[in-house]
DNA sequence: TATGAATGAGAATTCATTCAT
DNA sequence: TATGAATGAATTCTCATTCAT
């Protein structure tokens, strides 16, 4: 039988470390699949490679997972998750619009500078992953897009923006970033891809017309 | 025995019309690739499906392209010259910095709104084609890079812009289009591609610090 | 997955049975394939073939042997220590040089003419397999010869033989019964290779150097 | 239509020079294909790896020879053609048994060593070359069995050999010869071929029954 | 006669998925 | 739940052979 969230309120669940153990095992899997999957390439990666990564069995693998692409969806979800709450997180703790684009950018080119893996996921592999995965993917720039379009609209609403779409200003913020990112992933160059970060703030605050902040910051 | 390209110029081709065919054939076997790759995907399409498509034989296929990936390659080569060359033509013959971002920006949305399968050759089917095409696929970004970089240089020479590194304005530029030619294919939003144009050069003659037309242009 | 003899030494297998029945179906291939290779020859056997003949799948034969050369090397090996092990127990039983020589030509001649294919096996499909099986059956051969040096050696520190090269002396005793056994093979001369065993072995011995017996053996 | 043994006698043939370039042609192609079947496999080789090898083309080679097969059989019967011309007229040349088989012996190992091709030819591709091939090579084997059969009568009928079945020794004979030579081209041992000969020599000396020349010869 | 483009039947091999234990 | 042996459909690529020019 297939695992499935059926944990029925109210009803003890008799096998508390089972279940536990079964929650890290599917970490586990998750985890070999992204260095598998971003290492091999979706297309190459085999059950086996991510099987054995995760010291499992391709059986193991089906029993978490009902099959290749379900994995690398799951595992698309639970990075944009990651994502999306780290990104959350910068923008509601930074005071203005122009902190709060600092912020972002910053959190998410220190993301993807660590964990190349993450950044290789979503620019790379989620596009190589075929049409069965593009969807979801849509799903995920959507959330991202309007996050970023909300923000936008609420410094429109404060005036600090000259008028603009914000969802087609979002897409292009992104955009100009996931290239950057993507030219770093393919060919290393920067060698450090916080590098860019002043230039590229430089460029989306005036793409979002917010102006450049004094001399004295920063 | 595969084919080589080895006209001797100014020798006589005894066997013009062979060639001549074969030329034609290896034509149309691109054409059939271009199709079948962007609709089924690159990992999905068969060679018997491009084959077919080509309305050839395998072997046929084979004779002109030594395997899959190379049949790919060739394609994305012969797309990349055709997409340079028009952006080339289009810069040359607009007189501004602003007209030429106009005029590129037209043509690369046009193209693309045009021929929706070059747009998916580039944004998605060579980042799918696996780490074998990435190579390629970085060259001829750096070549498009190199274009828009050498025209913002100019424009700076002549006082036009404001400082900024124009290799990373550059990629920024065509990262923020590629973003929304991405949703467009992967979503179908907006509509008519051509749509996001105007706001679309509104974003990017900010971030480039091109100045507004006045009201009377456009 | 391919599978590995990792059996662990004073640690129970707990899948007993399921090894067992994997060993079981390892043999019914090599068996199968022993057949289906001396059939229709190296060349021509498909491992389609070979997996009907086994009666499994050809997955199932790519799980046990990662390939038709690596499938067709096993076999060789399994075989020729038959044969080896064979022609040891012969030349041990036998207390002297003449009846050693006998009773190794009468296992080689009985086992072969018994088993035509394991004759095919070594003196033409062996050769038909390609450069990769080549340096296999070099060393098998090898060790065949050096079964035969070894005793003829030990003959000569008897005084029982005339000086010769005990290795030349070997190659060219099995040399003369390969030939024998290849004509009998490819042209069905003698109909029972067993025919050929006097001749043979008084042609052997002369070359040998070891007397005739008297008329009253055998 | 295919080139025929169509010379008619007393009608003079009117192109001449074509035809005798059409000979040089194929004895061109017969090289290309000894150095290419002997080199790579028969297996191995393809038929363009002929016609290259020839400077020629795929097509030109199906004007001379119907098919693979049928190359590789005019290769070996032109081959075996000089084999046996050249054993003939050694065993011609010398006076007596003792000397017919040094000189067989002798032009064999030479031949063989000198064009390693021939050898492998022979001894490996021919086998290699499947059950279309074995028909031919048993002929081949046979009119060479033949020829040194009826030395061995020749000389039995002048008492100068012991009884033996004619064809069997000169199986056994060339059978021993053959399997040193199938060594040294597997194997590369002994380094040169005709280091082995005089212990060879002895051998079969001793298995016919011929005498051991007195110390003063050779 | 020669050429080389084209054909197409097959071959080996891969791998996601299943399932008995 | 886990394992890993087994499946078989699908795919890439090869190459002997043909034939229009």
């Amino acid at each position: 039988m297939r695992q499935q969230d059926n944990t029925v309120p109210g009803v003890a669940t008799p096998t508390g470390t089972a279940q536990l153990r079964a929650r890290e095992r599917r970490e586990r899997i998750l985890d070999a699949a992204l260095q598998v999957f971003t290492r091999r390439g979706y297309r190459d990666a085999t059950m086996d490679d991510v099987a054995t990564a995760a010291r499992t069995s391709k059986g193991g693998l089906y029993f978490h997972f009902p099959g290749k692409e379900a994995l690398f969806l799951a595992l698309l979800d639970r990075s944009a998750e990651l994502l999306l709450r780290r990104t959350n997180e910068a923008l509601a703790a930074a005071p203005d619009p122009a902190r709060k684009l600092d912020a972002a950018l910053d959190v998410i080119l220190r993301l993807f500078s660590e964990h190349r893996a993450l950044a290789r996921l979503f620019l790379v592999e989620a596009l190589a992953a075929g049409p069965g995965i593009h969807h979801a993917l849509v799903e995920i720039r959507h959330r991202f897009a309007t996050l970023i379009a909300s923000e936008l609209e609420r410094a429109q609403r404060h005036g600090a923006l000259p008028p603009l779409n914000p969802h087609l200003a979002a897409l292009a913020c992104f955009g100009a970033v996931y290239e950057v990112v993507t030219q770093w992933l393919l060919s290393g160059q920067p060698p450090e891809l916080t590098q860019a970060a002043p230039e590229l703030r430089r460029l989306l605050r005036r793409m979002l017309g917010i102006p450049e902040p004094p001399d004295g910051e920063r």
